[in-house]
DNA sequence: GTGAAAGCGCTAACAT
DNA sequence: ATGTTAGCGCTTTCAC
């Protein structure tokens, strides 16, 4: 193996010089970092990593947490994860991945080895066990999601409530006056999770200001819910024009069966979802959405991090705005 | 920080009897074992990670890299994250996530910075151009999927050859004599993954074996797509019962079309998909398949990799059999 | 069965 | 602008 001393030694200059040129923590002339610059190369010099983290006492990893519990949309998950990824790249940074499995346990184990500097936890619940052991820990985190107490933590997501707010009046303005949410499985809200909730506080809301009758329903995925739900929700609002979907899987067997029950879509029902726009743009009927913009969100969630590592303050609460994109499934209501 | 000579003062021992009461890699007297555990679970004494790996020469960490490439299956790729997780912390490792982004140069970097002790790599091209590297780094690596020269490699996937020739002898068994193999987007073929091409073998090879006729299509995602293929099937090989179907996204539209153009399922028609447990019997018609056992090769590929950093040898090639479970969408042939 | 001590390869004072 | 050197916290010989 490669060392510094040898990088040192052909360069005819000392470690330390080596080292400052790599980290540029002080100035080197333009002749020294040039010499240093051909050893390395010459010798294919890469620092070794657990050196560094003993001696400087920063590993240059993240962990980045992922859930594996049902009702987790995976696509969203990994785009994450791939997100988080190429952002810390950017940093210099690598990331370690750690399942929900482990729990605290694991959390707590990466940061008291010192194997990570920091840590990106997706997917918090309301009431997460593991805050308090991340107020704790001495090592800076950011989370995925809002629980019902970030006090002293870094959190970032979607704006729900104001997705839920930006949905509504979409259909506001093209002049529908019955609306309802079609939401995730329960279990999602039985979870607490906080933001299929914050999204059914934006959606009612905005419902209320803009004075529409308007009704929340959860629902399961599969093609019969879809069914089911279409057919409860024409009972229950005769009226209705306008549908937003917070449901991915449930989408596409859903506008099927407004249409089999005779609704078009556009025509007689606008569909709003609140999904991915790649998802939104592939279906059947492109349908205008509320993009989840999972890319976004963890290239954020590392910048703060990043922030945070060079000890800078950050707001605790980060919320991105929603981004509406019109497509083939909203229409102006039909007068009829 | 609490560290290994903290731990020794306490115990009255001194540090490398702690080390040895922890790697346990010499004999220690029950007493002095007891007293170093005490003054360890008192202090939550933790090894630091990179003086490990600096001591040692290792790290207990592992690559992992994941493709992001579109025709990949994401909720695929990320179980086999999972389960690459949770089997290399069962031998006390820790994963390192990469991206495809950064290439040959991330796989290097990580190696050659001793960040990690062995790597796994997902979605290995026929030609792959990472595979010179992998075979001149100084670290064992496992490959998901086969290349079109394996020699010096560890390889592991499902047999997919032996999963096309189980689609078709089920097939047989059930009395069918005319059999088409709907495949995966045309770019998976001409990016020459090599497990689309096996399967397409072990499906020809066995029709022709018990002289079926059959004929293979690749075929775009999409209910359009799906609605075309049908008839053009049904053109073809008017007298068509049994469809094996690698495609997961299509499945379920593909279904539809041939219902729509009058073919029940499994009455008229019978299906076999290639595609997880989960996604088979969740679909409408729930459909007989043979696993992607995603997690298994997850969980066998870290086992290699421990084998191999234990200097054992292993296989070069390690092909998981294929598990084809029936469900409601096969059928005895309907007698004319 | 246990201890002493020499590194592992790097960073960051402290010098000059 | 550069060099010297003392650690960082652990593992592992070597010695008893």
């Amino acid at each position: 193996m490669v060392k510094i001393t040898d990088v040192a030694r052909r360069a005819g200059v000392s470690p330390s010089t080596v080292s400052y040129a790599l980290s540029g923590k002080r100035p080197i002339s333009e002749e020294t970092r040039r010499r240093v610059e051909a050893a390395i190369r010459e010798l294919g010099y890469r620092p070794h990593a657990g050196a560094r983290a003993l001696a400087s006492s920063k590993s240059n990893v993240l962990a980045l947490v992922i859930p594996l519990r049902a009702g987790i949309h995976v696509p969203v998950a990994m785009q994450f994860a791939v997100s988080v990824v190429t952002a810390a790249r950017r940093y210099d940074h690598d990331v370690l991945l750690l399942t929900q499995e482990e729990g605290e346990d694991g959390l707590r184990r990466v940061a008291d080895t010192a194997l990570v500097d920091a840590l990106l936890v997706m997917d918090v619940q309301l009431h997460d066990p593991r805050l308090p052991l991340l107020r704790s820990l001495d090592r800076p985190s950011v989370l995925i999601g809002f629980p019902a107490e970030p006090d002293g933590l870094t959190c970032i997501d979607l704006d729900f409530k104001a997705a839920g707010e930006a949905c509504v009046e979409h259909l506001v303005r093209l002049g529908h006056r019955v609306v309802a949410l079609v939401g995730s499985p329960p279990e999602v809200y039985v979870r607490r999770t906080a933001f299929a909730q914050r999204l059914v506080q934006g959606f009612t809301a905005a419902a209320d200001r803009h004075r529409l009758a308007s009704a929340v329903h959860p629902c399961e995925t599969g093609a019969d819910a879809a069914r089911r739900i279409a057919e409860h929700l024409l009972r229950e609002q005769p009226a209705l024009t306008g549908v937003v979907v917070h449901n991915e899987p449930l989408l596409e067997p859903l506008i099927d069966a407004f249409e089999e029950l005779g609704l078009r879509v556009p025509g007689d029902l606008s569909v709003i979802a609140l999904c991915p726009d790649e998802v939104a743009a592939a279906l059947r009927v492109p349908v205008t959405s509320v993009a989840l913009p999972s890319a976004e969100v963890g290239a954020r969630a590392v910048e703060l991090l990043m922030k945070k590592l060079d000890g800078a303050t950050v707001p605790d609460a980060t919320l991105l705005a929603p981004r509406l994109t019109e497509r083939a499934s909203t229409a102006r209501r039909a007068v009829v």
